[in-house]
RNA sequence: UCCCUCGUAGCUCAAUGGUAGAGCGGGCGGCUGUUAACCGCCAGGUUACUGGUUCAAGUCCAGUCGGGGGAGCCA
């Protein structure tokens, strides 16, 4: 008797017929058939598809427990591996033994039914919503391009760095932050002059949960020379849309002695060897995610692998929209030079204009982040995103501004405080290199690869506001 | 935060201001190996909540709560 997963059946299929075998998962569906045969869908996870577990009417606890068993039941069954009679499956188990493991309470109640079930419906139950066919594919996806990131930069010298989840920088300059605070919110501390008195607070200092592991892996940068982090980050914005979460997961490369070119570069490589792998090692669940979801989602990876992205200036894209415009192309809102695309003017340059996913690089240098290097003509910076149709932006990056003359002049152009930043500036001080980086939004990512329009679900447990139940 | 929209059985959805229904799921029975099996019967409802208009409200009006979509912000 050898324990088996489902995946393992699979992959040995006739060459284990004869075999005896354990498998343990839990009942998909039961079908009856009265001639004295019940037939068991048993999924454990390990793929996509189900096991066929064949009871016969003589098994001990046939009436008993057998003809009872509904959706959501744990079982361990026990059996021979023999070629299957019907179609669907090469191989299944004729069972000599099913034992009961877990009941399901209440069946008639029971959330989660072999049939479709609506996202919003599932997101309310998603404490169980891992049992359904959709979100065991999306658990296995993000497990595969998890691993591949992981693959992909170590294979090419990359250090993970496991970068503060708790900051004390409130500097970040991400939107609003998370506060971390072990002060009595009934009791709190004040100062004499009236405001809350930090100093006793936990750290001693204000702090807050990160919105970006960017800065302190710049530092690490400087010394390992290629780094990564992968992690989860926080935002507390109020936003209420399918692209966004309070915690979500982002993928930030640091290369130095790089440039912006060489920061798009790797960007393309990275997405492309994601989805390679994810092609290669989950043709199962893409299979379920074109039958299901997105019938489009296999052959837009599989373009995407095999086509070189879009590189554009910021001031060229400018250009195409108001060429656009000149044509009869409508916009809710207006192009011009020196603001920031709209949703609608980044979709029409990634799906209409070019149909492939397009870098948009050297933005103006009053709508980007003071860090960003500042270029010759002295009014772009050295920042990128890349557009994928159908998503927005899944990247943001930029060359870093290594020169400290500069980098003050724009601390102080955007009135921030420049002691804030004393460590950030240390590693322009001492021995200061050129480098760049991107973040990569981690479930924007997966919508794109499954056809999945919701960032809520691609995240196990999606936090939003007004909403942290699980 | 703003705009739009939705809330009816465990789930997916019907119901012109006039007796709340179907499919799936569940229970029971039938069916000689089924594939989200099939056939028959049965059970299952504070129509999100509060108030209002009306002879009469699931339906119209106001408010509250919750879900979703879009915008902004961003990844």
């Amino acid at each position: 008797m050898i324990d088996l997963s489902v995946a393992d059946l699979f992959r040995a299929s006739t060459t284990a017929v004869g075999k005896a075998v354990r498998l343990k998962g839990w009942v998909r569906t039961r079908r009856d058939s009265k001639a004295g045969i019940s037939f068991i869908q048993l999924t454990d996870g390990s793929c996509f598809d189900a096991a066929q577990v064949v009871v016969p009417s003589t098994a001990t606890n046939y009436a008993s427990e057998i003809q009872r068993l509904t959706a959501g039941c744990s079982v361990i069954a026990e059996g021979e591996v023999v070629a299957s009679q019907g179609k669907g499956q090469s191989v299944e188990v004729q069972a000599s033994r099913v034992e009961v493991v877990g009941w399901v309470d209440d069946p008639d109640s029971y959330p989660i039914q072999p049939k479709a079930h609506s996202f919003e419906y599932l997101r309310e139950v998603a404490h169980l919503r891992s049992r359904t066919n959709t979100f065991g594919a999306i658990g296995r996806v993000r497990h595969c391009l998890a691993m591949a990131i992981h693959r992909f930069f170590s294979e090419r010298g990359f250090c993970w760095i496991h970068t503060p989840i708790i900051t004390g920088s409130d500097c970040e300059g991400a939107g609003h932050m998370f506060r971390v605070s072990t002060l009595d919110l009934l009791n709190i501390p004040r100062t004499p002059d009236g405001k809350v008195d930090f100093s006793q607070d936990f750290f001693g200092r204000e702090t807050h949960l990160t919105v970006s592991g960017q800065l302190n892996v710049e530092t690490w940068c400087a010394a390992l020379s290629k780094v990564y982090t992968f992690g989860p980050t926080f935002r507390a914005e109020n936003s209420n849309t399918s692209r966004h979460l309070a915690e979500f997961w982002m993928i930030e490369p640091e290369i130095a002695f790089a440039s912006l070119a060489d920061d798009a570069q790797l960007a393309e490589d990275l997405l492309k060897f994601m989805f390679t792998a994810l092609l290669n090692e989950r043709p199962d669940d893409m299979k379920f995610f074109a039958d299901r979801i997105d019938k489009e989602c296999i052959a837009r990876l599989e373009r995407f692998v095999s086509a070189s992205f879009e590189r554009m200036d910021y001031s060229d894209g400018i250009k195409h929209l108001e060429a656009a415009v000149a044509k009869g192309q409508k916009f809710e809102y207006p192009v011009s030079w020196g603001t920031d695309l709209q949703s609608e003017h980044e979709r029409y340059l990634t799906e209409t204009l070019v149909g492939r996913p397009v870098v948009l690089m050297n933005y103006p240098k009053d709508i980007k982040a003071f860090y960003m290097r500042m270029n010759d003509d002295g009014r772009t910076v050295a920042a990128m995103d890349i557009l994928a149709p159908g998503i927005g932006e899944i990247v943001g990056g930029s060359q870093r501004e290594e020169r400290l003359d500069m980098l003050d002049r724009r601390i102080d152009e955007m009135k921030l405080d420049k002691s804030a930043y004393w460590w950030y500036r240390d590693l322009r001080r001492y021995g200061t290199v050129p480098h760049a980086g991107f973040g990569l939004g981690f479930e924007r990512t997966i919508l794109y690869a499954t056809g999945m329009t919701n960032v809520r679900d691609a995240i196990p447990f999606a936090r939003t506001p007004k909403s942290c139940e699980f």
